[in-house]
DNA sequence: GAGTAGTAACTAACTAGTTTGTTTGAGGAT
DNA sequence: ATCCTCAAACAAACTAGTTAGTTACTACTC
């Protein structure tokens, strides 16, 4: 039998380009059926309209998104300069869930497609204020958020500077000397607190 | 004689709108004329076509942009505060930004036809580094370029939460005391280290 | 009456989505 | 091996609606 999955996969793979450079309304369907060199029918066939393919990628990559650099609590700068390193190495990634804020989800929260891979993320860093590694008087999800945007602060979606793999490495290693350094002290418990262990 | 200006400022503001809503390739030339009570034929008589529209309406904003906001190097926190509030009362000012990136500018800095302003506030933030207010070891456009970012944590750019007016006062108080305390302690110098004055 | 503002119809190109008819290749039966 | 079937794949033409940009013409103001 011939691989239809992989016609798909072709597919979805084309349209991740053409969204990410595109977005939803700049994105032409007949250049993702040319450069997946499939057939423009079958893209319906598989997909049904324009903005169920972007659905499909949308949600596919969101989960590459969410999944590509592991959270961990304990390791906030770590995290962040991790996220930086992501933001240059898959730089599509970050532009197609721009455009999906933009173009269809203007307000709350971007991606609400996995709750328990969130709530599995606020309870870790709970876990680190109670343990006195995380300053407990900020919400878990605000730092969540404010680590994340740290980290984006050169990225393809920063309003002010957007970093390429061309940068001269120096530029690259300030940068993640200064987030790293940052991030530390944003969200370390004020000095003086102790450590409660378990209450 | 009948005033062309206005015309030209009504075009200006319902293209600001149209783009800040649908970006670039979604925007309609037809939409805008038709919302600024204007003729398609003016629009393009004062601005030649559709990109150069939209240069027009950025470089207006831009200006809006970067002085909503009045840049305090020795209050960090206050400014990311009336950052996050400006974020709040100008969505579409953020908005037609990260359009502006996404379709304009991919790479780089994204506003650079205001150097004087930007100068401006790297001295700025220089000199609190050596009156030791600010720590010393990062560089000034790192500095602004995270202040700014993690003012933007809620904005419309964010890829995580977007906030808007209609949110609970109690969540922007949230907001507003995590970012206003970790911005303080992002950019501060390391305890200990004395001011040294003037070298 | 001259120049500017405004109007509406028009064009030429483009675009999402559909249709038609054809080809290809795997797998089962003989 | 050979034939048959069937679903996936393909190319290309087509439809119907949209869109940026233009033009020919009218109305107003000085």
């Amino acid at each position: 039998m011939k691989d239809g999955n992989a016609t798909r996969r072709r597919l979805l793979d084309a349209a991740a380009a053409e969204f990410a450079a595109y977005g939803i309304a700049g994105a032409r369907v007949d250049r993702i059926s040319a450069n997946a060199k499939a057939n423009k029918a079958q893209l319906y066939a598989y997909f049904g309209d324009k903005d169920r393919l972007f659905d499909a990628v949308f949600q596919e990559q969101a989960d590459e998104l969410v999944n590509v650099v592991p959270f961990s609590a304990d390791d906030l700068p770590g995290y962040a300069l991790a996220l930086y390193d992501a933001c240059l190495t898959r730089p599509n990634l970050v532009r197609l869930a721009t455009w999906a804020r933009l173009e269809r989800v203007p307000a709350g929260a971007l991606v609400t497609s996995m709750p328990e891979q969130a709530e599995r993320k606020l309870a870790a860093i709970s876990d680190m204020q109670r343990a006195g590694r995380i300053d407990p008087a900020l919400a878990p999800e605000d730092v969540l958020a404010m680590v994340s945007m740290f980290a984006l602060t050169w990225s393809p979606a920063s309003l002010f500077h957007t970093a390429t793999q061309a940068d001269p490495e120096a530029d690259h290693e300030r940068r993640r000397q200064a987030l790293a350094e940052a991030v530390r002290r944003a969200f370390s418990p004020p000095e003086g607190t102790a450590a409660t262990g378990r209450s």
